[in-house]
DNA sequence: GCGGGCATCCACCAATCGGGGGATGCCCGA
DNA sequence: TCGGGCATCCCCCGATTGGTGGATGCCCGC
């Protein structure tokens, strides 16, 4: 970990990798950093596969990583990073899309920070110092999803099941016959799925548990 | 890297406006360009609106247009300036997604060219080009999505407003409050976006739309 | 040993949903 | 001019759901 002292100019730069399968978007990341010189761009990727072998050869300290990508996304490239090292390098998703499920899937595979690509210049630059420093960066909206997936209760694996097989459109019977239990336990386990998640009905359910990646 | 150094290009550089909400992918446009110099950016906007003011004091030979963005869409946007001009400035759509709704919506309103951000730099450049003498450009992808849209039906602006509704879990009758319309017009709509989508009900509908992107 | 969470089962009833018809008016493209 | 897609409305009916109020057995932690 770096140290935050009162000598900002001398400190050494931070060494980024960036990740993005969109040529224009990491050519306007790449500009941005390579105009700073507490930053230094010292490899890019395209995908998820290439990412893993870019950062294996570049040792950088921070990996700004999009999430939707061909050829290897975001998520597991981030798991994998993270079995190698839980701490270096220092992962900062970027990305177009802010939902919960992104959200949770991505720091649930150990990002360490979480920010929209329509954020400014200056909020990104000082992200990366954040993450380069030890401290993690969120982007506000972020934070007030996570502060309502805490608030939610887990559902139990059977309660989950039911719930998948639901969003797939099969009755309460079918899933009864499918699971070898009564339609009535079908029902039984959807109504705990409703109050837990706070959903009126199985539609609301299935939006609810899909925007939380719970299936 | 091919077009500039070519037989006629003695002409003059293409005049261009680049319009993007997001901060990096603009900066990664303009870098890219004016690395070039048979390309100048003479201007840049944020959002819809911007990029009319934008048009009108710059009068640039092509425009550069994200669809989705804050503050006056692209689709607008793109109808507004040709009602201006039917053929100047092209316009060339440069967007993240390739739903099939979105690049009719496009074509529609006036665009002469759909490329995606993936598309690679000597795509770009040779687009630009192209729309500047007068052809049109269209990225490989879009064409076969073009192709298969029989396969994948998109919902219509109503169908998709009542599946969302549906998605919160408010009930048929209450959806029809909402919107204004009678209960039976709202289970019409839900009939047939349970065709299009191949969904036995709501439940199962509400997932294959959140899996497509569509809501 | 006793509570508590979990999974399982049951019955009853009102409300809702899905499926089958058919109908109108509008607008746009062939 | 004639479809065809879209949005709107209406009917009826059986199947399904959601709400309520129970019940049993199991396992775990206190």
């Amino acid at each position: 970990m770096l140290i935050d002292d009162a000598a900002p100019a001398a400190a050494e730069t931070v060494r980024i990798v960036v990740v993005d399968d969109h040529p224009v978007v990491r050519d306007g990341l790449i500009g941005m950093f390579t105009a700073m010189s507490s930053i230094t761009v010292v490899g890019q990727a395209a995908s998820g596969r290439e990412a893993l072998e870019m950062v294996a050869t570049c040792d950088p300290d921070v990996v700004l990583m999009d999430l939707r990508m061909p050829d290897g996304d975001g998520f597991s490239a981030i798991s994998r990073l993270r079995a190698r090292n839980r701490t270096r390098p220092r992962i900062l998703v970027l990305t177009t899309y802010d939902t919960e499920r992104d959200v949770h899937r991505a720091l649930a595979a150990g990002a360490d920070g979480f920010l929209l690509k329509d954020a400014r210049h200056t909020e990104l630059i000082r992200a990366v110092h954040d993450l380069a420093e030890g401290r993690a960066a969120v982007a506000p909206g972020v934070l007030a999803m996570l502060a309502r997936r805490d608030a939610a209760p887990a559902l139990t694996e059977r309660e989950a099941n039911v719930l998948r097989l639901a969003a797939d459109g099969l009755t309460n019977r079918a899933i009864g016959h499918r699971l070898a239990i009564g339609e009535a336990t079908v029902k039984t386990h959807l109504q705990h799925v409703y109050a837990k998640l706070g959903a009126p009905d199985r539609a609301a359910a299935v939006r609810i548990a899909w925007e939380r990646g719970l299936v």
